[in-house]
DNA sequence: AGTCTGACGGTAT
DNA sequence: AATACCGCCAGAC
């Protein structure tokens, strides 16, 4: 569970929200910060999903937060893991990183909408 | 209380 | 096409 410090009122558990919206990426599939924030009605915070994901990587392990990439297809979050831990667990799963970057991301892009269908 | 800093993204130059 | 700026907003100081 995320820590949320933030005051309870306007706390929309937003933090929590992300979590749950990255844990549906699909298994070789992207996503991107802008995407998210958007798909939660905060379509210009879409640094508060990185910030969200950074307050969450203590359970890390439950989040695939590593298929979270900006807009560009960019591993921005890379240096939050562990060396390059972040390209491997891509790489891992069939996605192709270079030069810190996706490629084809435009077609491995998962956007949240689909969740609604 | 004021300032700075981001796992970003859009617009302007 | 490449930079530069600006809005966003919670935390750390």
């Amino acid at each position: 569970m995320p820590q949320i410090k933030s005051t309870p009122q306007k706390d929309d558990n937003f933090w929590e929200k992300v979590v749950q919206v990255v844990k549906q990426i699909p298994e070789g599939r992207v996503s991107s910060y802008g995407a998210i924030a958007s798909f939660l009605g905060l379509t210009k915070s879409a640094r508060m999903v990185g910030y969200a994901l950074n307050n969450c990587k203590h359970i890390q392990h439950e989040v695939p937060a590593h298929r979270v990439v900006n807009r560009n297809g960019l591993l921005t979050g890379k240096h939050n893991f562990e060396g390059n831990s972040m390209q491997e667990k891509l790489m891992a799963e069939g996605i192709l990183v270079e030069k810190d970057q996706v490629v084809n991301f435009k077609s491995l892009f998962w956007n949240p909408e689909e969740l609604i269908k």
